[in-house]
DNA sequence: CATGAATGAGCCTTCATTCAT
DNA sequence: TATGAATGAAGGCTCATTCAT
């Protein structure tokens, strides 16, 4: 069936263009914010023209929410991997402390665009299949967290604490957003002498960790040898910062 | 001296304008984001002309920052009341826990306004006075935290740490600004479960200080008791939401 | 090939919109000068919208520098006409002289524009492709006249002169554009009873032509009869204005 | 009469701060040309309130006018100090030739300030006394020059010509104003290699001179000498750049 | 009379979006 | 289907002018 393939192929090429746009779109959201650049611009960095990026998006915020959510996946993505490394439940925790790591090394302007949906506005001009695959793509990432949660309670590397999974959950990435977010601080090196925020994030991550009781504790393992193994099983691309000299 | 009344009482009245145009346009970036919203609608708003407008801000830029400084100036005197606590240093840390809450719950807003400057157009176009105030405004808050940090040091109350006072700081105040964004997510009940996030933004921050071993730990000591001192004592007005039924 | 046909003709269109949209502008330039019309009614007198003209000219001031350059040009296609008529070199000059004529005939509102040009705010605007087509257009017309002067001298028509030919070439250019903006003077008729200032711009050429030493002098000469020639070979529209009854 | 004594002291008072504001509006003119600049930044530059400018002007358009005129004036007056030169007629008028030197090494944006006027809307919002002193100030100028040419046909000086003398004082103004325009041409030290447009200025003068049989003709005196002698008499400030070493 | 804060019409320029080719 | 010229609403900012003090 000669059409078939074509058609294959043809959407294979459609999911290649729109990829290549969302590549740029970020970049330019990363480097320029929301209103510093224009769809002229990214027409002319992907190559095509302005009425094509319309057939992909119906909008400017529709392109920008799509930007989100993708880079939302790429997370869930590193999480899951993270998830099925094989050890303690803390260690998997830990495999998704430097996931977190690893995405943000990735994407440093993620948490600038989040921040920017949270403008009704972009709400009311994206499509409606946009925003539902933005809340999937949101979910993923507290499910893959919470599941470990769920297991070292169920093992007992966890005390069955006075709040819920799910309450835990929230606090890990509570500190992980937030140590993100304040590592992106301009005057960090000024207020506190920090220059290199991604060490403060795992920091900051295990203080919550032994403040949930998670087994075993800092000072009872050597997460060192931990780190060792997580980073090369699998994320062998990202050692260079994950383990400093 | 009339002349000097007459320059007095404008000078007041400058003051005053300034606040009201402050406060209007906290309320459009909150509800709108920064593009918007224009300066027509905030000179309709604060019933001046938009001439007046720029009279007291340079650009919409500028007045932007403006707002931020004087919002993160708020939270520091929050900060600075809650530390003149009468109690144990991790009393007083907790009572700037609960300024952060008191300010989160007045300034809903601020996060998305912080993130917002991460741009760097809007640097561009700030004036130099404007940028400055700022970081000394943000300044202030880490320095507040940090001197409770380091008396706790000094008394024994917390262990000499393997890392610095510095990074304690940002532990807790990482925990409390991520607590608040993640606060803000619009699935967070469908995530999470989670209907009052300024709870969880408490006991984030005990995890956090239990995890530094800021003594008295948590259980150690009944906290309940010192949120009601610290509410009668500083927080008077947010009793309603600081201690829930 | 089809397509090189339509791009032609749609280059044929873009060039011919500009022309349109720099006659208008000229007019209001005439009319108004700089400050007392906007690009928005040019736009409605071109019945293009005002995007389309900031796709042809980067600003208002880029649009009037482009004004003026056309109209340079007009001005040295209309020299080397002149300078082609077949005569002594001083009919040549004379040809150039009437040139000049038709030209303040045609674009009567030129001058004004040339001066609009000395403020720098101007330069600072406009393109630098402009600027240096606007620096050879000038130049076309001094070369024009100057070339002539050089074979008047070498020929023996004009003597050598105590000063260059280059200072010979501006003493007639000078005289011919103080004629023409003294002919615009709105006082003149009261001032000194002229009513056709354009007959007086010849006059006042041929007493620096005789003033040179330029052969054959007025009185040697019919050049009332060379006037019939060159207004006949050359610009036989203007005869009317050029010649009078 | 103490009243009257302090009235007239009022109105110099009045009649110098006039001054004081034209001088610095003119600066303003010769700098930024119309639009380049507004009435906060005079008003500063004056040390006065933009109120108090409104008192004298009527409007930006008004001052604009009332700039031209004074300066105008000051032409005239320069005008009729030459002609106060005791010698032939043409020697005075060559000391006219001077004065307008002088006047252009004073006033390099007056006719920078002239073109301007040409634009319709100024003479909309200009005050009608300003508009009739404008014109008196212009006829001061002409009727200089042309009394001065009166009298040398009636001496004999100048031919009896085939055109009026009107029209001789129109040619000897359209060589000076037309020299003057083209010596403020960015380009003329690459067009016709000028460095010293003042001494082209009264090159071309003593060409329309000798052009019009205008005794004793160029080389029939020593007008070196007369212009030493006009110097030292009349404008012994110009020495400097009258008389080049 | 002097001041300068307040006004608001006005203008250049941008840019998301459309649609004829 | 791809293009990019055309659109025109929108917005930041200016500034001449007024008028209450």
């Amino acid at each position: 069936m000669a059409p078939a393939v074509t058609s294959l192929r043809k959407e294979r090429d459609l999911k290649a263009r729109e990829e290549l746009i969302l590549d740029h779109a970020r970049r330019l959201l990363a480097e320029k914010g929301f209103q510093a650049w224009n769809m002229e611009q990214l027409a002319v960095a992907v190559e095509y023209s302005k009425g094509t990026l319309y057939q992909h998006f119906s909008s400017k915020e529709d392109l920008v929410l799509a930007v989100a959510s993708r880079i939302l996946n790429l997370r869930a993505d590193l999480f899951e991997q993270a998830a099925s490394f094989k050890g303690s439940t803390r260690e998997q925790g830990r495999a998704i402390g430097l996931a977190s790591c690893v995405f943000a090394h990735r994407h440093p302007d993620f948490f600038h665009i989040e921040m920017m949906l949270k403008s009704a506005s972009f709400w009311e001009k994206a499509s409606p299949e946009r925003k539902e695959a933005h809340a999937r793509a949101g979910a993923r990432c507290w499910r893959t967290l919470y599941n470990i949660i769920v297991s070292a309670i169920a093992l007992g590397d966890m005390p069955r604490l006075p709040w819920s999974a799910e309450h835990a959950t929230m606090a890990l990435i509570s500190i992980t957003i937030g140590s993100h977010v304040v590592g992106m601080e301009h005057n960090l090196r000024v207020f506190a002498g920090i220059d290199n925020p991604l060490l403060s994030v795992r920091l900051n991550q295990d203080l919550v960790c032994d403040g949930l009781g998670w087994k075993p504790l800092l000072h009872e393992h050597n997460y060192a040898a931990t780190d060792q193994r997580i980073v090369s099983e699998i994320f062998p691309d990202a050692a260079a910062f994950l383990i400093p000299a």
